[in-house]
DNA sequence: TAGGATTTGTGCGTATGTATT
DNA sequence: TAATACATACGCACAAATCCT
């Protein structure tokens, strides 16, 4: 998340935009969160400050400000003396979360919404593509980079960055819960779903109903939901 | 904003829910965000690492761990090298924050409505007469104060858990911009106009209708912005 | 332009809490 | 129950960045 607020920007000096610790801040910070949502690190999954420090080439300090900024997304969580954990989410949370997306799905077509340039609808076919690839050899991480990109083209069709910055939050907090309910025998058929609700999307997109999309997006977002409360319970991984 | 998610918990300790460190954090980080909220540190304030941990007789490092998640909710902004500092909101970032606002209220009293007790608008029907007592010695924190009491109530309609964190974050990002706003010799009519939206959902509430509470706070939103608009600048304070 | 004062960011040793033997 | 192992939380000294004289 960006800030909403911004402060009357430093006037004269112009290159160092960023702060080269921010920098830093945020290159971790983004490695350790698709770690996270692409299930290299699972629920559960113990991670160690130390190790982080050692790959980074940092000390603990700057890492324990990324994890703490992950816990507070609640990705993370720590618990003193025993460790930092990827956290689960249960199904009623869940559920609040998902419900909570379908609204915002719509606002996303309705709030400042953006006109979608040739360049905009020409990278969503080449997602389409990619789906088509995908389909002959599937695997779960390459889906699940697949799906987060295809969020990005949805999230920009909005020029309101709180709305923005919420909708990215919620999908991270639970596109990795769902991810994993899918067993790998399902995988082929989320794909073909998937590209269906691509497709549907492109085509709305084609035509500039905005709107449109975010109600397509609201019904796919339910029925995931509820394909995934039928899959048979696979939490192990 | 707390958890959605949380891991199993640990199985046999009752007495420590919350590690006394995170007790700590939270009374800090609340106490802190009050104070900006309600003007106490106005835009662009500088505040001191050093201070405040003298305040709370506790080292730079926790202190600067709540002033890191107060940077992340947008409310600071710290510069390395030259300090920390309450943000400003400019006007477009503030009318997209409230136009999405408006969204969040009608959702409000739709997402997993939460019937009100007797108690529940026995509160509400308090606040009103605090509202009353306020109309006659009016006070800009006193009116903070009680404005964000009574949308502790209004978040409090719904069950679902991320809208309330959602709902919460982007009103302590904008209202004390807005209260920033009111001139002192408009403050008696912001009052009286307050005191109409509370009565006007303290009857919804009567008649157990949350989702026309919903749209009466929507319509406030809008008119409070509105109003702000019009107020001429007075950004020094 | 250079240098000192001040403030945030980092590194590291230690304290504290938890689980296990 | 006590002791040991180990991880997070904290305090402090120093580095880096910025501002002002």
């Amino acid at each position: 998340m960006r800030p909403v607020a911004q402060l009357a920007s430093a006037r004269s000096r112009r290159p160092p935009r960023k702060s080269l610790s921010r920098e830093r801040f945020e290159r971790i910070y983004n490695t350790i969160r698709d770690r996270i949502c692409l299930l290299d690190y699972p629920p559960y999954a113990r991670l160690a400050e130390e190790e982080f420090a050692q790959e980074f080439g940092v000390s603990r300090t700057p890492i324990r400000s990324v994890l703490s900024r992950l816990e507070a997304e609640g990705l993370l969580q720590s618990r003193h003396g025993v460790g930092t954990f990827v956290t689960d989410v249960d199904i009623e949370a869940l559920a609040q979360v998902f419900q909570l997306r379908m609204e915002l799905a719509v606002l996303l077509g309705k709030l400042d919404p953006l006109p979608r340039t040739p360049a905009d609808v020409a990278r969503v076919r080449a997602l389409v593509a990619r789906c088509d690839a995908l389909a002959e050899a599937p695997d779960p991480r390459a889906f699940a980079r697949l799906n987060m990109d295809f969020f990005q083209e949805l999230s920009a069709m909005t020029g309101n960055q709180p709305l923005r910055e919420i909708s990215e939050r919620l999908y991270y907090q639970t596109t990795r819960i769902w991810l994993r309910s899918v067993p790998r025998l399902n995988l082929r058929d989320e794909i073909v779903v998937f590209r269906r609700e691509m497709a549907d999307i492109l085509a709305a997109m084609e035509v500039g109903d905005l709107e449109a999309i975010g109600y397509i997006r609201r019904s796919h977002i339910s029925m995931s939901f509820n394909r995934m409360r039928l899959y048979p319970g696979q939490k192990p991984l």
